[in-house]
DNA sequence: AAAGTTCCCAACCGCAACTCT
DNA sequence: CAGAGTTGCGGTTGGGAACTT
């Protein structure tokens, strides 16, 4: 396959994108979407390549991206998420709602991977982070909960109920088999050739829970309260083939 | 206050998968 | 079915901000 020329094409900008390229893509994409990227520059007006339209838009543009500081609770649904998935930061973010893989890929190599590794430190569980480490074998869904309840070492009091929690969803999670990601991977695929984007497939995921009634336990519907997502994946493994 | 170092994040690069003709 | 074009993903990097000496 032969690589399409991208931004070497002589006449393309490159680098940090101006406030006046920002309000040119933002209106372009609001007024007419963003159904070919490539033809987009060329549309707009916009001296850049249409992979770097496409970055600044899904990655920072976006209006429904999430703004500001990781949660501790989307932190750890990352360090679980990745201890399943291994590198696989497109699908952890399709279950982050409003954050983007490159934002996770960030926040993993600047604070999570430093979280893990001190909390490791600290405890007998030094193992998980050297796989991680060692170049990421096949995501397994053993691991011990203490891996990622151990980190961050010293908490305080009011944290430590709240780690108390977060380790017993975090148990849960435990128990979700590989045939739970494997279907929910296959249900990306599909959902991807559906032209579903991933809000829509969260969406369809808590409107078919809430069809089958168990969502009545996972209490109320909170697009910021990432305890509502846990419990979808946790609940998951019960759900109906589509 | 200045120089050096570290941290952080937006953006780029290259590959692979997917779609279209 | 093959090949060209397009999109998505993960790895990496450049440079500004924050921090330390």
């Amino acid at each position: 396959m032969v690589r399409a020329p991208c931004c070497e094409k002589m006449g393309l900008k490159k680098g940090p994108w101006t406030a006046e390229e920002d309000q040119i893509l933002i209106s372009y994409i609001q007024s007419h979407g963003h159904g070919n990227w490539r033809a987009l520059p060329k549309l707009s007006g916009l001296l850049r390549c249409g992979k770097s339209c496409r970055l600044r838009w899904t990655n920072y543009l976006n209006p429904d991206i999430k703004r500001g500081n990781f949660t501790r609770e989307e932190e750890d649904v990352i360090i679980t998420l990745h201890q399943m998935h291994g590198y696989g930061w497109a699908a952890i973010a399709a279950r982050l709602p409003g954050r983007t893989d490159n934002e996770i890929k960030n926040v993993w190599h600047t604070h999570l991977k430093k979280r893990l590794k001190t909390g490791t430190e600290t405890t007998q569980e030094s193992t998980r982070e050297n796989q991680i480490e060692s170049k990421e074998e096949k995501p397994t869904q053993s691991f011990s909960s203490t891996d990622v309840s151990c980190s961050g070492t010293t908490e305080s009091s009011t944290e430590n109920s709240q780690n108390s929690m977060e380790s017993s969803l975090i148990h849960d999670i435990q128990e979700i088999d590989e045939s739970f990601w494997t279907e929910t991977l296959q249900m990306d695929s599909n959902a991807k050739k559906n032209s579903m984007d991933s809000m829509e497939l969260m969406e369809g995921f808590s409107s078919k829970f809430r069809d089958e009634t168990f969502l009545l336990s996972a209490g109320s519907r909170d697009e910021d309260d990432m305890s509502y997502w846990l419990r979808i994946f946790l609940q998951a493994e019960e759900l109906p083939k589509i």
